[in-house]
Order: C-alpha cells, then sequence, then structure tokens
RNA sequence: GUCUCAGUAGCUCAGCUGGAUAGAGCAUCGCCCUUCUAAGGCGAGUGUCAGGGGUUCGAAUCCCUUCUGGGACACCA
C-alpha cells in the first residue's frame, strides 16, 4: 500500500544518513493543500539525534530529492517548519497503484500475517420475546465485523447463540400456564404479550418470580411438560427470528443456543472441580475469579445457583468448551450491549483460570446502549422497546412517500433500499458508543445516507455501462482535481480496511465510502464522459469509475449492504 | 460508595493508536435541472472540543482533578 512505499523510502535516506530510526510513518495529510501525505518523524529523530528538527528535515528532503527514481514516485517532497516532511505523489505512481488494486481482487489488501479461525456470537435474540432495535444492531455489527474478518482472509463461524434456556423462558412457561393457553394455539403474539407482562410481574411479585425459578430449574432437569412447552415456544420464536434474520440477509453457521451447551455442563464442573475452583458461598457454587491487581471489586461467577439450576456464566463457559473441542479457535468473539461487560470479564477469567482457553483469546465487542430520543435506555424489559417489524414498516413507508415512482419499484428493490437505509444510519456510528435510537434518523434518505450511497453507485453505473474498456490501461495523466482528489481517495483502502478489521469498527468504513461518493459525486458531475471526444482520456475515466463502483459495492457488501436495480 | 463510558456547531454525530487551519449530515440562506438520474452539485455562517491543571516542540486526542449525564456492581441475560 502506499504508506508502506513512501515510509521504505523515508527510512532508506534516513539509514543512509545514519539516523538511528526503525520506522519512518507515513500518514495521510491533513493539509491537502499541501500536500498527500506527510511524515512527521522528524521530531523523534531530533529527539534522540540532539539536533535541530530542522536541520534533520531538510538534509533528509535533500537527499529524497536525490533519489533515482524521484519522478517515479513523487512531483515534489518538501521540509515545512517546524518538522514536517510533505509528500506530493507524481502522477504515474498514484496511477501504477489504481492499475494494481484494479486487478487485485482485494484491492491491493496484503494477506493476514497468520490466517486465524475466529468463532462469533452475535445476535442472541431471546426465544420468547419479540426481536427489538437492539438486536438489529448486534446482528449488523456482528455481520459485518464477520464479513470483514472474511474479506481479510480469516476463516469465521457465526453463531446466533440463542437465549434459549434461562429464566425468561421459565416467565413465558409460567404466562402460558397462567393464561391457561393450549400449546396449538400459541402464538408469536401471545409470546409478544406475556414476556414483557411476566418480566414485570416479577419484579413486583417475589413469589411469582420464585415460580418462574423453579420451572426454569426443572425444565433443565428434563421435565417433560415443561421441555414439550419450551419445544414450542422455541419453534414459534425461531420461525420469527429466522423472518427478519433473513430479511437483514444476516446469516450463521451455527443455530446453536444456551440448551446446546448443557451437555457439556458436566464437562466443565469436572475441569473446575479439578482445579479446586468452585467454591460454596451463601447456598451457591461460585468461582473467585478476582486478582489482587484488581482496582474494581469483580465479584465472583455464580457457577451454579442455590435451587440448582445454572446461569448464563455456566453455559457460556460450557459453550467455550464445546466451541475449543469443535472449532480449535484462534479468537472468540462476542457482539453483545456493553453492560455486559463485567459478565464477560468474569467468564473469560473463569475461563482462564480453568484451563478451557487463554484470557487472550476473547474479544467482547460492546456497543452502546439503545436510548430513546430523551437519552434515556429503552426498558425492553418491560416491552417499551418498538419492535424491530415496525422499524422496518416505517422505513419503508417514509421511502416510498419520498418519490412518486417509488411505489413502482419491485418489493426486492425497496427491502434493498430499506436495508441500506437502516444499515447505514447504524453503522456508521461508533459502535462503542451509546445509541440514541430516533426513527426519524432511521428513515432518513437524503444526505449521509444508505440510499446517497445506492444513488451514486446506480449514477456511475449508468455512465460506463455503454463504454467498453476492452482491456485499457490508464495513462499517467491525472486531468483535474476532482479527478485527482478521487484518485487519492482510492489508494486509501488498504489503510482503512486494516484499520476497521483490527478495531473491529465497520464505521470506519461507511465513512469511506461516504467520502468515496461524495467525490464522485463531484468528479462526475463536473466531468462529463459521455461524448468526450479524447477516447483515452475517456477510457481513463471510466476504468476510475469502474473501479471506484467495484469498491463500493465490495464494501457495501461488508456493510451488509446490497444494491437495488433502480432508485 | 467503587468501577466504567461519555460531554465536540442550534440538533445528531465522526475524528481520540498526539501533529500544521477541528469535520460531516440535518436545519437556515443563495445559486444550478432543454446537459450521463436534482435521493444530486456549487457557495455562505456558526465552535472556550464541559471547566481547571499537567506531560510534550506540539493536546479534542495522553495523565491528574472538578462538574454533569449514562451504565455496571454474585444467584437476570
Amino acid at each position: 500500500m502506499v504508506v508502506n512505499e513512501l515510509e521504505e523510502i523515508l527510512l532508506g535516506v534516513a539509514k543512509k544518513l545514519g539516523y538511528e530510526t526503525d520506522s519512518m510513518r507515513v500518514i495521510l495529510s491533513n493539509r491537502p493543500d499541501l500536500c498527500d501525505y506527510q511524515c512527521d518523524e522528524v521530531f523523534k529523530l531530533a529527539k534522540s539525534a540532539h539536533k535541530s528538527p530542522i536541520e534533520i528535515g531538510e538534509s533528509l528532503v535533500e537527499e529524497v530529492n536525490k533519489i533515482d527514481n524521484f519522478s517515479d514516485y513523487f512531483e515534489k517532497v518538501e521540509f515545512v517548519k517546524p518538522g514536517f516532511i510533505n509528500m506530493v505523489l507524481s502522477p504515474s505512481f498514484i496511477n501504477k497503484l489504481l492499475t494494481g488494486m484494479n486487478d487485485n481482487p482485494k484491492f491491493n489488501l496484503s494477506a493476514p500475517e497468520k490466517i486465524e479461525t475466529v468463532v462469533l456470537d452475535y445476535g442472541g435474540p431471546n426465544v420468547a420475546k419479540p426481536l427489538h432495535v437492539g438486536h438489529m444492531r448486534t446482528a449488523i455489527v456482528g455481520e459485518s465485523i464477520k464479513r470483514i474478518l472474511n474479506f481479510a482472509g480469516h476463516k469465521t463461524i457465526a453463531d446466533v447463540h440463542l437465549g434459549d434456556y434461562g429464566l425468561q423462558i421459565g416467565q413465558v412457561i409460567y404466562g402460558v400456564q397462567k393464561e391457561n393457553i393450549s400449546l396449538d394455539d400459541l402464538t408469536i403474539e401471545d409470546l409478544d404479550r406475556i414476556y414483557p407482562a411476566m418480566s414485570a410481574l416479577c419484579k413486583e411479585d417475589e413469589a411469582v418470580k420464585e415460580k418462574c425459578a423453579e420451572i426454569t430449574k426443572e425444565l433443565q432437569d428434563g421435565n417433560l411438560e415443561y421441555r414439550k412447552m419450551w419445544k414450542k415456544i422455541f419453534e414459534i420464536s425461531s420461525e420469527d427470528i429466522l423472518g427478519i434474520y433473513k430479511y437483514l440477509d444476516v446469516s450463521f453457521d451455527l443455530w446453536l443456543g444456551e440448551s446446546d451447551a448443557y451437555p457439556y455442563i458436566p464437562r466443565v464442573e469436572k475441569i473446575f472441580k479439578e482445579k479446586d475452583l468452585l467454591k460454596e458461598s451463601e447456598g451457591a457454587i461460585i468461582v473467585d475469579v478476582s486478582k489482587e491487581t484488581d482496582k474494581k471489586e469483580v465479584p465472583p461467577l455464580v457457577f451454579q445457583k442455590s435451587n440448582g439450576a445454572y446461569l448464563y456464566a455456566t453455559t457460556d463457559l460450557a459453550t467455550i468448551v464445546q466451541r475449543m473441542e469443535d472449532y480449535h479457535p484462534d479468537k472468540i468473539l462476542y457482539v453483545t450491549d456493553s453492560r455486559q461487560s463485567l459478565h464477560f470479564e468474569q467468564v473469560f477469567r473463569a475461563s482462564d483460570l480453568a484451563g478451557i482457553a487463554p484470557y487472550s483469546v476473547f474479544e467482547h465487542l460492546g456497543y452502546g446502549t439503545v436510548n430513546g430520543s430523551d437519552g434515556k435506555p429503552y426498558k425492553t424489559r418491560n416491552g417499551d422497546s418498538p419492535k424491530l417489524q415496525y422499524l422496518f414498516d416505517q422505513a419503508k413507508e417514509v421511502l416510498i412517500s419520498k418519490k412518486e415512482t417509488n411505489a413502482d419499484m419491485s418489493n426486492e428493490d425497496v427491502d434493498k433500499i430499506v436495508n441500506a437505509i437502516l444499515k447505514f444510519a447504524d453503522l456508521q456510528n461508533n459502535r462503542e458508543r451509546d445509541y440514541i435510537f430516533d426513527i426519524s434518523k432511521f428513515s432518513e434518505v437524503v444526505g449521509k445516507t444508505g440510499p446517497y450511497i445506492l444513488y451514486t453507485y446506480l449514477r456511475i453505473d449508468k455512465i460506463i455501462q455503454n463504454v467498453s474498456l476492452d482491456n485499457h490501461k490508464i495513462t499517467n495523466n491525472i486531468y483535474n482535481n476532482y479527478d485527482r482528489d478521487l484518485r487519492l481517495k482510492l489508494l486509501e483502502f488498504p489503510v482503512v480496511f486494516k484499520n476497521a478489521l483490527e478495531y473491529r469498527m465497520p464505521n470506519y468504513l461507511a465513512d469511506y465510502i461516504y467520502d468515496i461518493c461524495v467525490l464522485a459525486n463531484a468528479f462526475y458531475q463536473n466531468n462529463h464522459i459521455n461524448g468526450l471526444e479524447e477516447e483515452e482520456k475517456k477510457k481513463d475515466w471510466v476504468f476510475l469509475l469502474a473501479l471506484t463502483n467495484r469498491m463500493i459495492k465490495e464494501m457495501l457488501s461488508l456493510l451488509v449492504i446490497k444494491i437495488p436495480t433502480v432508485m
């Protein structure tokens, strides 16, 4: 990639001059009026060499200007006080890199040093409760990170990890019994109603809470009647969940859940017992996961409740055993609400203590709490959060009302655009931040939105459709600043992607796609291609736009967004 | 109480692995459709980057501290 090549040149020069350094870090210019790329290492060299940065910078720049193939890389390299090396790339360098990107299915992205097997745990819907906005977040962020990992060349295994065996099931079973609904008549609407009601009731009534816990425990112990009810609830919910994931184009390799971890619990118990890690405390079995170095108090992990039932932490540990045995992953990533960070800290530590999987295998990728426009968190347990389906319907309605012709679009295209609206609105947020959910913002179709990206793609597509490139090799020319800006932006891809991958931040890609689209819009509106008589220029530009669109399409797919046929 | 995350333009946010003049979208106000799709483009204005200290040649970014708000803190997930 660009920065590597530039770094190599500068490092070579620095070493030739006898400066002791092993890296000359080059970054994208933050003063595009002055240069394309900059290097700020002069300050550090000055410190270690006990010389003035000006002296060092000027000597470096002088030497760079003397290299044989200078014009293969640069148009200009200059030193600017107090210590910046400013580089302007030559057209031939830019175009050489673009050609390389065009010839490479991954746009010159280098292969990973080690191909890792990564298990991703996202989605995590509770059977028994309707999917709400928070579930879209985990599904989309998780799916996007999965696709980013795959694009980078890693191997992924995505597990939906259904919440299908915890207390919430006990609550729903209790509710179904209480309302005396026969299993054959049970519907998703019943579940939507019963879960929030029972959840609220448990908070008020201790006796009901105990009863629900009791049911949960008996279900886990194999009570046939409860087992039958569980199966039915599971089936109804799964159908609903599958439908929504299908709509969102989110898919999983494994459709497992907490219940599938149960067979592994005896083994987990044995491992912990052998290491003498299980302690009794207040009737419950716990694992002490605190460390002396802890700044805060880390409470023990509750392995088994005093009534004998198992909890989230135990099934998570059992799931880790299962995953290590079946897939030997290098990493296990969990995409959940960041409020669960303490829980995962406990589980990761317990796993490490017991030698199931070392702490370094795990990453908890937390995302911000879903808040309302008033800044307060949605109380999902009380059913206050809007259902996901409502969100889809709302976005669709706004979309259709936006343009008369939209009513004539195929359902398929409408769905793709609705997906683009929601996902781009979601993924352009930094996933770690709290998430203000505002339905009008999530139905927005103008500005920095999914539709803007799709619109740009389709316009470009229309322009390039009629020109055949016949293996055209771009010339050494760059024709104007609109043109140059777009070319330079495309070169940033490997760095942007690398950051998105390393930090697991899809919003880096979202921002980047948007930047490309802004420049592409400016480019084609100021440079008419159709009717151009200069054949080479025309083909150069079509080449550029074709590459732009290929990249947009590929990156949209990393954001789980598909392109419609028309808009 | 302890820990933790945040506070950036009127609103919603990006930037935070330290760099030169802090960026987008929305909203507001102009201009551009007989011209490859106006869901677009061009132009205009707005900031004590919560306050205070520190480290550094250089801080929105790192450290300390105060204020404000969110969240977590063993038998929920």
